[in-house]
DNA sequence: AACATTTCCGCAAATGTTTTCGGTGGAAAA
DNA sequence: TTTTCCACCGAAAACATTTGCGGAAATGTT
């Protein structure tokens, strides 16, 4: 028995009515301590588990939040979706988690399931589509809280949380400076992305304004895979690179299989410089010296955002987490 | 406007019933083309969504699915819940995805979670706890189907989807044989897991079948960092093994932390080989042999027999991912 | 013309909660 | 004695949907 308790079920063994024992479960004062006592008990004993549906449906709240990111298989967005659920979970939400696998209309109809679904609210790091904006106002008019995260649109009218990543993509320019480098091969990924746009003007801008020799050997890349291809072709050209900086973790795998494959080694005769969650980076030998962008953090920051407009709506607002330079040896 | 359309408002707008206006929806033959046609006329400009609390409540049925991992920042839970998403997203189903964290009232909160969101059913690896099991029960008896996947209890009363683990530790003892090693460091997980416990029996059994004259010195660990320090310990001992098995990507990640902190070079100091999920061992050099346990392949066969369930309840099954070696150059 | 059959639609119950607005009975205050 | 007040509880609406049943009108059959 016990299967499917609900409060009808429990007011009709006890005589009372189903108003009460509602209340009598959730500790309303109207209510007497004796029936209180009955109502739980026997409450316990028929294993009794509000139905979340009828809930939902009376308050209109789910307590779920929609969390969209491209690939669930990214150690950088894993460790995001780890400090939400955590945090989340302390305060009674759940969280439906999508990717959208870099593809528009994937996205579309992941934030469809998530209006369908109802959610409280959405994280989402959105895929390189400018056209997908337009479906985020309707969104935020239609009340729901709406936080980007990591990779965001360029308008000030949202929620956004990211990197710092002017901060880590000039700390990455100085300390290439500082070590001398001379042919430098910079990679970047989609340069549709405002990240992507951001880290790369901060990086050329510090060499620009330094008057150094040389500039550093600009390449956007969409996919590890080309990350690896390119740096095959550029440490077998006439004029090898003695430095690999990587904007992304997933660009640092492509390119340290291509140098992985070669006989070169790292840092004597080519270092290596990532922005970097700081997994990957402690796989090689040597470790990868990285500017650290902890998804976790930014995890922690996002959920905090949500949960204050959760309270009450407020302005617009951009976070950015700071990074550090944790060093490997690698450079 | 248009916020939150319902039957009711489009049943008043046109003067018709909230039944009839379902029926129009849903394109019942008792429903004239006319009236269905302004019905969805109607409904598409008032963008009416249909409410999903709702309908669950008067269905009882929420086409989400729990999935419940011990953590979901890992190479293979990530490709599971990739393939499960996939398919279960083509059939109408969304995720509720839940991480323990190794810890056994994590757990049992999430199942807890689980029942309470009243998902149709759960996909499970479990953490090693065997007291959980009896919670299990209790879910199977409640009529939601539950599936165990990769880490799963010993019972048979289960319906279980796990990775050939005697296959493919046969298949690494005799492939390590094969090259004739003779000081084997063979390294295994929790051994309270049933994956671990057989995959180290079909192991080991190979060496002792084969009258071969070493036995591989197995050893036990909990974590990345444990398995690095055994195989910091072992290397650096008077008597260093000739190789070393990794019975996980986790281990395998530990114990190239180690080697990559040594200045043995791989195979020729000491060789590897691993079984994983194949994301890892491709980012060593050489990239690392392995026997390749897909989680995406588990991910669809568990989908599919979820999907069983659905339709009629069936005994219980037992089913098994045969593996494959795929060759690095770490051997 | 009487009857039978379609065609098309509405009523109302049911799903499980929450919540507003009362209502009862008894004790204390007037 | 009447009034007031409090402690405790119930009726019923509301949330949005599905569905069995029944019913009126239109059409078809003798």
């Amino acid at each position: 028995m016990g299967q499917n308790a609900t409060l009808k079920k429990i007011s009709v063994q006890l005589d009372l009515s189903i108003s009460t024992v509602s209340r009598a479960l959730k500790n309303h004062p109207d209510i007497s301590e004796s029936t209180k006592r009955k109502v739980k008990e026997l409450a316990a004993l028929m294993e009794y588990e509000p139905n979340t549906y009828a809930i939902n449906l009376r308050t209109n709240k789910s307590n779920v939040f929609g969390l969209i990111v491209p690939a669930i298989s990214n150690m950088f967005y894993d460790s995001f979706i780890s400090a939400v659920e955590e945090e989340a979970r302390k305060k009674g939400y759940s969280l439906l988690i999508l990717q959208s696998g870099d593809d528009p209309s994937q996205e579309a109809e992941n934030l469809k399931l998530c209006k369908h679904s109802r959610v409280d609210g959405i994280f989402i790091s959105v895929i390189p589509n400018t056209r997908s904006a337009e479906l985020f106002v309707k969104y935020q008019q239609s009340g729901i809280p709406v936080i980007f995260f990591d990779k965001v649109p360029e308008s000030d009218t949202f929620d956004k949380i990211c990197l710092a990543d002017e901060e880590a993509a000039v700390m990455a320019a100085h300390t290439i400076i500082k070590y001398n480098k001379k042919k430098i091969l910079a990679l970047f990924g989609n340069p549709e992305l405002s990240i992507t746009r951001k880290r790369k003007e901060a990086f050329t801008d510090v060499f620009n304004k330094n008057r150094v020799k040389t500039k550093p050997q600009v390449r956007f890349c969409n996919s590890s895979e080309e990350a690896r291809q390119i740096v095959s072709l550029a440490i077998s050209g006439q004029s090898r690179p003695d430095h690999i900086f990587c904007m992304s973790d997933e660009i640092l795998i492509g390119a340290m299989k291509a140098l992985n494959h070669s006989d070169l080694s790292v840092p004597e005769d080519v270092s290596v410089l990532a922005i970097s969650n700081g997994f990957i980076p402690g796989l090689f030998k040597p470790e990868i010296t990285y500017i650290e962008t902890s998804g976790y953090e930014l995890g922690k920051l996002a959920i905090k955002r949500m949960l204050e407009n959760m309270e009450s709506k407020t302005a617009p607002k951009s976070i950015i987490l700071p990074s550090r330079l944790v060093e490997g040896g690698s450079l």
